[in-house]
DNA sequence: GTCTATATTCTGATAGAC
DNA sequence: GTCTATCAGAATATAGAC
């Protein structure tokens, strides 16, 4: 609108060169690997210019790092919860949500499990802000369903479990899988279509399967 | 038995202890984010002799990344293809097997998954050595199972993603699964077992689940 | 804002005494 | 075989010219 935005439209400003070449590179070989001339000469610019914008190389991962988290966690977090669909619709938006995130930012997943596992507090913040609303109004219309009979009654733990393991494990695993199956890669996308109907159906499979004395006590 | 292995019974070796350490911290930290020095100080011994014994931290690497990942093909193919069990008794001893064996080495998926990404080339051939037998005898029953009508037809990408999936996922990402759901250890462990008699179930009942028109055109 | 050149710190590896 | 001391190189960060 303004003057000051008048050619901005066009190509991208240093910083923001250097931000996605961080982010790419970050990403895909984490903190330790990377080195600041690699992501200097990925964005096409000096090294000099990357500790003017951003002081540090941990600062910048830091700002990568959260970045890459917070589009982790509401890519997979999507608005299910502010409608009044029933279980299955929520279940196949969710399902389909993930897939498609996924299938557009494939090292993500790899990327936040790594830097969550060195770093467990610092994100701990991230995850009950963002995660918490979604989780718990489908888990509540699932426990709800279990106690008016409607489905086999599940613990949340293994509901979560399942969801998260059927749909995003494949990206995780994808190198192994492709090998081990022996697939192409415009395959592995081809099967992670399917999924997208697949998994829904299976896991209401699952939620009326009828499981004999559920042997973990419960407080 | 000869006199040369008289004591070597009580202490590790020197050797050994540098092992051991590397063997923590690589399988925990990666190969670029370990220090030779924090190797050598984990292992109680002086820096110099850790390239006395292997000559360089590359190799020491090589020699524990052969062995996480040896183990690892090992510990998830366990001998389910030397008896003529039957589909659901296989599913069960897999299953059971892959638990146990990732309750012990919790480390190990994330690590080998990772040194998969970054180096696709150098485990293939340990791949296609250890795990193609185990996974064809147990793919090709499930086909005739599906061939005889007894179960419904399953691609077999799909099968081997949703078993590992349903029983490895939640060792990788057990930190994000805890959080949200909120457990501790104990719990997550009381959740793994149970899991040991729920995905058997799970997976039958995905088996036996019929699927309209598989869209993915099959050459 | 951008670059070249340089300072500083870190880390893997080795020399040499014991 | 084990240690201390040190080197050589790499990687981050900064100084200073333009």
């Amino acid at each position: 609108m303004s003057k000051a935005k008048k050619i901005v439209e066009k190509e991208a400003s240093t910083e923001e060169k250097i931000k996605a070449a961080a982010k790419k590179l970050f990403t895909q070989k984490g903190f330790a690997a990377t080195r600041t001339r690699d992501i200097a000469e990925e964005a096409g610019i000096n090294l000099a210019l990357l500790n003017y914008y951003f002081r540090s190389k941990e600062k910048l991962y830091d700002i990568i790092m959260l970045e890459n988290f917070r589009q982790f966690i509401q890519g997979i977090s999507v608005n299910v919860f502010d409608e009044k669909t029933s279980i299955e619709e929520k279940l196949e938006k969710v399902v389909i949500a993930y897939i498609d995130f996924l299938s557009a930012n494939p090292n993500l997943p790899l990327f936040v499990l790594n830097e969550i596992k060195g770093n467990p507090s610092r994100i701990a913040a991230q995850i009950n802000e963002e995660v918490s609303p979604t989780r718990s109004h489908l888990l509540q219309q699932v426990q709800e369903a279990a106690k008016a009979g409607k489905i086999a009654p599940i613990d949340p733990f293994h509901f979560i479990a399942n969801l998260v393991g059927l749909t995003i494990f494949p990206f995780i695993g994808r190198p192994i899988l492709q090998r081990v199956t022996n697939t192409t890669d415009e395959q592995f996308l081809a099967h992670m279509e399917e999924r997208k109907r697949l998994v829904p159906i299976w896991l209401k499979a699952i939620l009326s399967t009828p499981i004999t004395t559920p042997a973990h006590a419960k407080k």
